[in-house]
Order: C-alpha cells, then structure tokens, then sequence
DNA sequence: TTGTACGCGTTATCAA
DNA sequence: TTGATAACGCGTACAA
C-alpha cells in the first residue's frame, strides 16, 4: 500500500470524471475517442493499476480460485498445482494456495479461510480431502462456490469429482506381474487415503482373479520419513522371503524400496519386480528405471480446473468423472 | 459469492449496531460483556465470515503476500514454496502464487498483478528473476512493498536477497573430486541463470586451484526435456573419453545422467564420479546414491520469508544476506 | 457522450 | 459503552 493513484487523481489530472476513468478502463463503447485517448495517456504517465479489493467489493467477484493441497513438498499432486494455477491464470484468475496437512479440521479451517477470501472457485489436490468435515465445511462456507476435487469424490451439489481408475491401474499391474510368472506379490502403503485404498482394494481383488487367490501382502507405513519405507521393505523379505514382486503406492516410496533393494544386493526385476505409482519424471531416470502405474495426473488436474471453470461459466458439468489408469512398463519389471 | 450475510444482519439480529458487531469481531476492549457475548452467538449462529476485500479496501492492508516461481514443476524451489507458504500463513498472510515462466516480461507482468491485488509482500523464488526487466517493475509498480528473492540478489531500497554460496560449494565438490584423485572434470548445466553461472565460475575458478588449471569441460544444455541431458551426458563421454567426473547443476539432471551412465554400462563412482546440486530428497533414494552440493533450500527460503515479514514489523534487516554452502556425500563419489 | 450520486461491506472518527 | 456517519476505491444506474 502506498501513494497509490486512484481514478479519482487520473480524472483529476485528464479533466473528466472519475466515471469516465472507469469506462475507459472497463473498455465501455460510448466513449469519446479523443477523450479515451487522453485517459488513456494518464493512465499510462502514472502506472495506473486498479485496486482489486475494491473492484470485486462492488462487483461481487473476485477473479480469485483456492488451491488446497496437503503438502506440495511430498505428494506427487506437487505437478498438479502447476496445471491447474496455469489453467486459472489463463483464465484471469489468481490463485491462493495453502498447505493444509491431513488433519480435516485444519483443512475445514482452510474453507473459511476461503470463503473469506471470496474465492469464486476452489481445487482440493488429493483425496485426502475426501472427508465429511471438509465436505461439511463446503456444505456451511462455500455453499455456492463451485469445488473440485483431484482424484477423489463427494457428495454436495457444488462438488465436482474426478478420479483416476487407480483400483483398476493395480489390478492391471497384478496381471501384467502374475502373467510374468510372479508368485508372491506384495503392496506397500505410505498414509492411508480413500486413493490408497482404493489402490490396496485393487490389489487384493488382482490377487483373487489373477493370482488363484493368493495371500495378500500388504503393509502399510505411515510416516513422512523417507526412511521407513526403505526399512519397511527390508522387513517385507524377512517376513516374506519368497517376495518375487512388490507394488508400491507411490513411485517415490517405490524408488526408496528400489533403493534398498539394491543396497542388500537383491537385483531387480530378477529376484524382485518393483511397480510404482503416479508415473512420475523421476521414474523413467532412477536405476533401474521403474515401471508405473500412471494415474493421470495431468488429465485429472486439468479436468479439475475445466469443471469448476464451465461451472462458472453457467454450463453443466456432471459431478463425477473416472479415467482410466495405464501402466508403463519399464525395466524394474 | 452468495447470500452473504453482512454485519448489518448480524447486527440486525443482535439488537446492535453493525460498529458494536464489528468491535466484537476485532476484539476491542470497551464493549459490555452481555453484549459481546450475544453479538458472538448471533456471529456464530450464522457462520458469519469476514469479507477480506471489505475489510483490505478500509485498513488498506490485504494481508496476502505474492509467490512467482518460474515452474513449480521443474524448480528445485518448489519445496521451497512449501515452506515460504507456511511461514506466511504462520503469520497470517494468505498466499498468492504464479507460474511466470523465465521470460522476463512476462515475470513483468505478474509483478503488476501482484500490486493490482495489494500483496505487502513478495517472494520470488530463484534467481531466473534476478533480471532488470523484473527489477525495474518493482520500482514502478512495487515501490514500497518488501520483495525478497530467493538464491538471488537485485539492487532495489525494497529488495531482499538471500543467496547460497553455490560458487564455494562447486569449488568444495572440485576439490573432493581432485583430492579422490579425478583428473578429468567436467560440468553439465541447464538453462543459464545468475545461480547457474556462479555455479560454472566456481567450476572454473575450482580447476585453477585444485586440478592444475585443466581445461574446464562445460556443457549448457537449455532444454525442458530430460532426455537431453541424458544425451548430454552420452555425448559429453564420447567426445571427452577420460572424463572421471561429472558435476551437474542440478540433482534431477544429476539423476538422469547416472541413468544414462548406467546404461551404456560404466560404473559410478569407479570409472565416473558424479555430483549433483540441491541435496533434494532424490538424491539419497537414488542407486547409487548422489552425491550432492547443499544450497540450502531451505534455510535460504526460509530467511527471504522472514526478512519481508521483519520489514512489514518495522524492522531493519539486511538487503543482501549470503549462507555457506556444503557437500554432502554419498556413494556415487 | 459525460457527470452525479449511490452502494459494495468494512473500519474509524466522532458524539452521545 | 454505544450508535451515526464518513471514508476506502471502484462500478453503474440515472440524469443531463
């Protein structure tokens, strides 16, 4: 804030009035070429920049969407953020970002929060916003404001889902591993989210059909300490020392599996497959490059931002979407 | 936007006047406690919410900082919007955050949106902004609003830079590797920025002191696609066979030179030696592990937020503050 | 084609 | 301790 130049100064120095400022700047029809000329030269001479606050107090729109994401750090929405901010700022809209964590009632928090902000759109990243007391603070805060949410669903008539068939991706990697002769398959889980569930689920019923109903192996880890999973893995093939695949639930967890692996000199794919998920960049480049089940990230993000956006534009928009979940065999397979 | 309900409603309800309900919500001292206390429950009653542009457009302070970073894909800075974020919500800041992209104008540009929404703080996160056309839009539409940068320093009575020592620590990396007994050192850069050219300086200037003054091998590759570094590297090797040692200014391109290393069959670190740059979290996961130059991500990221937050308090803080900048090593060296 | 007057939802300054 | 009233900077009927 400082000597900021109002229409008022700019009618001032232009000889018109203040109204004549603002049609100017709004691009009214009904103005004087020569007068808009004039204005138009002021404005320029001092930098003139509208005040947003006070532009969306009197119109009742602030051009402003929310983003909420858990921990841009350490989910892989990190590279959703970056689809969907871009898709709003094409559209004139910026974007407020914040940091939730996965406690709900934070998030919930983080709904007021927006609410205050009078964002006129709102994309949660992750289904760990997948919850009632999110979907109740919608319910109470943003009743009218158009939300999507990245890979996960709930009920509410401005709730727009959009989720990668994830059950469907790990079945089709417990296919893909069973139909390459692998026996015992195993699944790591970092912080159950109704995403990773969903993905365990696909597990298990992988195994019933593809695997004669073989055992399921799964453990699950939640920490944020990178650490845990390389000692999970270790702990798998004691437990389990006939382990001859192992899925991950993200390809960061998996690389620190492959990780491990490789430190107590077990060789991939030949004594153990490993399978990611997410299908990150950094997949293709680890050693051995790893094998993924892509959960489109990029579509479901896009989607997202699209929906909430022809939403706003008044068009209709059906309130759950699916696509489907590839995998991407690479060496580690 | 909806059937917002105003202090006037609330007031209305509660039998007061909307400055007695506003008295109540900004905690003032001289309010009778009957009335506070029924002025609360019809606020609560009614999940009132501040409106922000209201409340911004009369105490003129927005209470919202500003984040451009280039690409929240591919900047290592993208932890570093994690922690940027959180220290300013921490203090009671919403965050406004753009993809600028590296042209210059166009990162121009965003600086005007950013004083068109009345940010009282900026971050800019990486020194791709540490360019004039940046610097002079500050001075024109940002003249009084702290803005720091990350990893980068701009003349400016307004700009804060914080950087870390990346020269000294590519210097400390050529010196590791000539005291392990490399000959052959070369480095592989992406897109030059002021952070990326000090890098190549304390390459350079590393030689000179460490390796005899060998001629220094420096690769620029100014490309989006991973797979080009990965040439880089193939190529880098056939024209200079007896290369032992490879630093690269970034860790994810570190990654996907070993990649390509391992798959042509040489061996890291016996035959090439590899450094990266960031210390990110890839670097410990990866087969083998990377050896890599710390500059300080987070300290850096977390000292430019605290610096604008200490200007806002009225305090006095340094405009050009600097932080060493260590090697940290793992197996690939 | 232009200017006047009012309102958006708050906070701040007065008087009472 | 409380309530009018006037800003904040802008957009927009309405009148001219």
């Amino acid at each position: 804030m400082a000597q900021d130049t109002t229409i008022y100064d700019i009618a001032a120095k232009a000889g018109v009035s203040a109204s004549t400022v603002s049609r100017v700047i709004n691009n009214y029809p009904y103005v004087n070429k020569e007068t808009r000329a004039k204005v138009l030269k002021v404005l320029a001479e001092n930098n003139y920049v509208q005040n947003e606050a006070a532009r969306s107090l009197v119109t009742q729109n602030s051009k402003m969407a929310g983003i909420l994401i858990a921990d841009v750090r350490t989910t892989h929405h990190t590279e959703g953020v970056y689809y969907v901010e871009h898709e709003f700022s094409n559209n004139g809209y910026s974007c407020l970002i914040y940091n939730t964590g996965t406690d709900p009632e934070n998030q919930a928090k983080y709904i007021q929060i927006l609410s205050q902000r009078k964002v006129e759109a709102v994309v949660l990243m992750g289904s760990v916003f997948q919850n009632s007391t999110v979907q109740n603070a919608i319910m109470v805060y943003l009743p009218n404001t158009p939300v999507a949410i990245c890979n996960g669903y709930m009920d509410g008539p401005n709730i727009y889902g959009v989720t990668a068939d994830e059950y469907g991706g790990v079945m089709k990697a417990v296919k893909l591993l069973a139909g390459k002769g692998r026996k015992k398959l195993a699944f790591i889980s970092n912080h159950i989210t109704p995403s990773n569930q969903s993905k365990i689920d696909g597990f298990k019923d992988g195994l019933r059909l593809y695997c004669n109903a073989a055992e399921p192996i799964v453990m699950e880890v939640d920490s944020g300490d990178i650490l845990e999973f390389e000692k999970a893995t270790l702990q798998l093939l004691k437990n389990h020392p006939d382990t001859d695949a192992i899925i991950f639930s993200e390809d960061y967890i998996a690389l620190a599996g492959l990780h491990s692996l490789c430190n107590i000199g077990i060789k991939v794919p030949e004594q153990v497959a490993v399978v990611g998920l997410n299908n990150s960049k950094y997949a293709e480049i680890s050693n051995p490059s790893l094998t993924s089940i892509d959960n489109m990230l990029y579509d479901t993000s896009l989607i997202a931002v699209r929906n909430v956006l022809e939403v706003l534009r008044g068009g209709h928009v059906n309130r759950r979407m699916s696509i489907g979940s590839d995998i991407v065999e690479r060496s580690s397979t």
